[in-house]
DNA sequence: ATATTCCGGTCAAACCTTGGACGAGGCTGT
DNA sequence: ACAGCCTCGTCCAAGGTTTGACCGGAATAT
């Protein structure tokens, strides 16, 4: 392949260097010797390399004239990466889940979808998902339980926190090059929100998702996967199901994921199933902190 | 299955390229060679695809007639390589914000609400601040001039549109690490929807923008630039007010802004007191692109 | 009739080239 | 302190090419 030049405004563009100081960099110190075809001048990657560096250097202080003359290492000395230190705390604000809990008693939607909307504002997704819609979740798991709350406001909470979290899904879009995962629940497993948590996580990990929803048979996934090629598949089990029969429809999707294609699963139901799953190579995660990590180690 | 063609308006929508141009990069380039039928012109998708690739070269300075002969991977690695396996396409689909025009001129607050909702989850933040928060607040600009809409119904309008991208703003959580810029709006200069589209082409960038928000003394902005070190001082001036006194501002700001952190600035008001800001060393961009480009040169 | 496409010709704006000049800011010697 | 010199980004002029857009006339389909 013919290497890669670029006309002189290109690099205007490309290094932040206007064309008339390119011209003048070049008359006076000869900062590059850009090859000419017919058209002007042809530069290479290499000068543009240098000339980025070199205003790097100018912009921190350094005379054009004097560091015009340096080779490209010295110039990477000079520009050496400066970490900055100071970072301002952000106060984290305690997050109160009484209100929503008494929304939905209620059978204030309205209020409801005030406040989640407003916490949505006001927090990052990953502190909304971890300190509002799941403990939001566990709380009224508890008040219907209790007999707090009917099977029809879990149901109207659940759909209202998945609306919300697939928004913020949507709003954030991953860096071009981002490692995949699939993310969905497995067919008999219709509990989504942890499945949504984890792609909200993965996005503020710098890995995108592919969030497929609930209740999908083993062989969609696993054709998915093969198109995909994902770094792993993410599967949910809230456990509320009939756990053998989830687990193992998780054996058989792991046993048929292409190589190089994780399956990681997570939740109540992962934990009660790990000795099946974990035969069939399948990563458990007790908690979202461990699952975090995972992801740091994929996006690294 | 017959595969997909497209006529020459297609294209030219599909690409962004008019259609004498096509016609014109045909005749005197071969840029692409398009079957015919009784119609005309057919060109196939990856002809589509290729003249896209020239686009963006053009674009990022290319000469056409330099760049017409080069084969897809060539301009791909010109370009750079945006291309993951096309598995959401992302259609340039032009938005049109004529819906949200009329539900402003309409009083119509709840449907103009939607409108945004509905687009702020379909649209990248990006493509949402880009394609639909700025023309939208143009042609309301537009409309007021010709006493369409009223003064009330335009702040209307930008506060809508500043908690919406405030919102997006908030969503994205900057990677640890990333390279830090402060973008605000000096006083005196009270629009500051430009210095929020800003703050989120940070984020999409990896950069960590701290906005601080409209009106700020240079006093001010220099004991936060003090305290934070950021690469940048990002200022919009969107030219509204007396033109001089901002751009004055600007200028002893930036001369006070500790060695290693530039003064970027952009908008009308910017370009219309070049020779005065750049005296004072401020860069001035004269597009949201050439920003985004600066952005990609701190991020590397 | 209206709309779309075709083609070739034409034109103005933008671009690139070289070389010189201007002016703001910094350095230096008196 | 002040004049003089140097530095360096910007601007200009002049001469050339490139390129996007427009025009007019013909063909064809709705």
């Amino acid at each position: 392949m013919r290497p890669l030049t670029f006309p002189i405004r290109a690099v205007a563009k490309l290094t932040g260097i206007t064309v008339d100081t390119l011209r003048a960099w070049e008359r006076r110190y000869g900062v590059v010797e850009p090859s000419r075809d017919e058209r002007g001048r042809t530069y290479s990657e290499a000068d543009v390399e240098r000339l980025t560096l070199l205003r790097r250097a100018v912009e921190r202080g350094h005379a054009i004239g004097r560091v015009a003359p340096l080779g490209v290492d010295e110039l990477r000395a000079l520009v050496g990466r400066a970490a900055s230190p100071p970072v301002i705390p952000a106060p984290s604000s305690p997050v109160t889940i009484d209100g929503l809990l008494a929304a939905v008693e209620g059978f204030d939607l309205d209020r409801l979808r005030r406040e989640l909307n407003r916490l949505a504002v006001v927090l990052a997704p990953r502190q909304l998902a971890l300190e509002v819609a799941l403990p939001l979740m566990r709380a009224v798991g508890e008040a219907w339980h209790l007999g707090k709350v009917s099977i029809g406001q879990e149901h109207l909470v659940t759909a209202e926190i998945r609306s919300l979290v697939g928004a913020l899904l949507r709003l954030r879009e991953p860096p071009p090059g981002a490692p995949r995962v699939l993310i969905a629940t497995i067919e008999g497993e219709p509990h989504e929100l942890g499945a949504l948590v984890a792609a909200l996580l993965s996005t503020g990990a710098g890995v995108a998702p592919f969030y497929f929803g609930a209740g999908l048979p083993p062989r969609e996934l696993v054709a998915a996967a093969r198109r995909l090629r994902p770094r792993a598949v993410v599967l949910s089990m809230a456990g509320a199901g009939s756990v053998e029969q989830v687990a193992g429809s998780v054996a058989e999707l792991a046993r048929a994921l292409p190589a190089g294609t994780a399956c990681w699963v997570g939740g109540a139901g992962a934990q009660a199933s790990r000795a099946a799953l974990s035969a069939a190579g399948v990563e458990i995660f007790d908690d979202f902190d461990g699952f975090e990590q995972a992801l740091a180690r994929l996006a690294a």
